[in-house]
RNA sequence: CGAGGCGUAGCGCAGCCCGGUAGCGCACCUGCUUUGGGAGCAGGGGGUCAGCGGUUCAAAUCCGCUCGCCUCGACCA
């Protein structure tokens, strides 16, 4: 498996697919998600699920189709999604009778043509007409776990399939600060998952107008910065305004009794996480799994030289995961007789297992266990009891130093420049995230990405106000944005 | 959608130029020996050579078309 650095695209592929988290599927951009990589996903879903309910949203789940016309009603919506729908237009198949070939039978086309959802605001919406009479009704806060399908001209692993799965807040509210602060709540609650139990740190921030999303008032999202230079947005949430309200015409009587539209939120994050996970924390091993997410935390490999040995060490393997099992350790033990120690370790490594612990003939005798975390590689010996009474926190270490890691990492990439020259020349041989100073308009910041690829990922919310002159045009500028190449 | 590369066993590839019995490595199955960093030996199974059409006595190989995949761009969670 190449190194990282070298060539990101094989390495990536390899992982992906050697890690048994995905595969291609028959159809172009459609991936099949294999065992491991859904058991990732659901780890990732149960914490989001939690922190979502704890902050009153409630699960739904609406269509996958939608109807073309529903489309149309968001003027700029419509705009942004028209270039990747896909859309049913046929109810049945039949055999050609010449060339035996089966197609859409052309006496069964639908009346009108229905839209697999690119995301579901529309059909929402016109649910939302009929579930919002008055301000007693608001907040409504729904969420839905889904899939989702845009025809993208350019599909990934995980960071940009055709379909894809991800979660879609969709909130009403009667007042414009209400909505805003829902908007920033939920990328606040975004921001703390990615950061705490992915281990990836991001910056958030405001989105240019040109890189809103479409129908937004606002748009919010976490940037981060990956292992090869590249910045991958890893959630977003967005102020819609009243702009669905309007289009969808959805109203309520306030407290005077008066007819008011209401205020829109929509935020999501998607099975693309994955991939930021792979490209935050990978090494020429493979995969690096922090703990809070990985399917198994510990993996316990008997090693022997004969049946005796092998059914002693077998034995006392499956006594210390029964141990770690009794504290909540996702535990697997390995002791398939078809493949020898060496090819495990190799494996579960690829495989991004947090933890190894080894017990052969001699730990046996001596009463320790062989500890190797993932991401260092140092081996240690320990003692039985202290691998039974200390694995917990070795996991929660291990956890705090794949961010701090990746925090590293994110900040020697992270580059405050004030000379254009000096911001192609670190575009060009390194990427990375560049802060600096634009003059806020579209006109630059469009000059900028056709010069250079490097886009405004966001303009930090959480950056002090610094007087400067933009770096393109020399105007002046009240803030630093972040530049960065993109996926 | 533009430019380049590639489709041969589950995976990775050779064979194609110069048409004539479809091969190699890994994986898989059986047996024996092994087991602290991807084991060794012996035996075995597995293929509409991406698809369609053409040239030819004969096509994985030559010609045409179609489809798919990968990389790089423009578009995007």
């Amino acid at each position: 498996m190449p190194i990282p650095m070298q060539d990101i695209s094989e390495w990536y592929q390899q992982v992906v697919e050697q890690a048994g988290l995905a595969e291609h599927s028959p159809v172009r951009g459609a991936m099949t998600i294999k065992p491991y990589g859904w058991a990732l996903w659901e780890n990732i879903q149960r914490p989001l699920d939690a922190a979502f309910k704890a902050t009153g949203h409630q699960n739904a789940y609406f269509p996958l189709f939608i109807p073309l016309s529903f489309l149309a009603k968001e003027a700029q919506h419509v705009e942004g999604f028209a270039q990747e729908c896909a859309v049913v237009t046929h109810y049945r198949i039949q055999t050609d009778p010449v060339s035996h070939t089966v197609r859409p039978d052309p006496t069964a086309q639908l009346e009108e043509p229905l839209v697999v959802r690119p995301t579901s605001e529309t059909i929402i919406w016109n649910t939302f007409k009929r579930w919002i009479q008055s301000y007693r009704d608001l907040p409504l806060l729904i969420n839905q776990w889904a899939n989702v399908v845009r025809w993208e001209k350019r599909p990934r692993l995980f960071l940009r399939t055709t379909e894809f799965l991800w979660q879609e807040g969709h909130t009403a509210h009667a007042t414009a600060e209400e909505a805003l602060k829902e908007a920033h709540q939920m990328l606040d609650i975004y921001a703390d998952f990615v950061q705490n139990y992915l281990a990836i740190p991001v910056i958030k921030g405001r989105k240019t107008p040109t890189e809103r999303f479409a129908g937004a008032e606002e748009t919010f999202t976490i940037e981060t910065l990956l292992i090869d230079g590249k910045a991958l947005q890893a959630g977003t949430s967005h102020f819609l305004g009243q702009n669905f309200a309007r289009a969808f015409e959805v109203q309520f009587l306030n407290e005077r009794s008066e007819l008011e539209y209401v205020w829109a939120t929509s935020w999501g994050v998607s099975t693309r996480l994955i991939g930021a996970l792979i490209l935050s924390h990978g090494d020429e091993k493979g995969l690096v799994l922090p703990p809070r997410v990985a399917p198994i935390q510990v993996v316990i490999v008997p090693v022997w030289r004969n049946d005796t040995e092998q059914a002693e060490t077998t034995a006392a393997a499956h006594q210390l995961a029964q141990a770690l099992q009794a504290q909540g350790v996702r535990v697997k033990v390995d002791d398939d007789p078809h493949h020898r120690p060496g090819w495990k370790f190799n494996e579960w490594e690829l495989r991004g297992v947090p933890l190894r612990f080894v017990i052969g003939p001699k730990d046996l005798s001596a009463g320790t266990v062989e500890v190797t975390p993932r991401h260092t590689g140092q081996k240690q010996s320990v003692s039985l009891d202290q691998a039974r009474t200390s694995a917990k926190e070795w996991l929660e270490t291990i956890q705090k130093e794949l961010f701090e890691r990746a925090k590293k990492r994110i900040e020697a990439n992270t580059h405050r420049v004030d000379s254009y020259a000096e911001m192609r020349t670190i575009l060009e041989e390194k990427g990375g995230f560049i802060l600096a100073h634009w003059d806020g308009t579209a006109e630059t910041e469009l000059a900028i990405k056709e010069e250079t690829g490097a886009t405004i990922r966001c303009i930090p919310l959480d950056a002090p106000p610094e007087e400067g002159k933009c770096i393109y045009t020399g105007r002046p500028s009240q803030q630093r944005v972040v530049f960065a190449k993109a996926y």
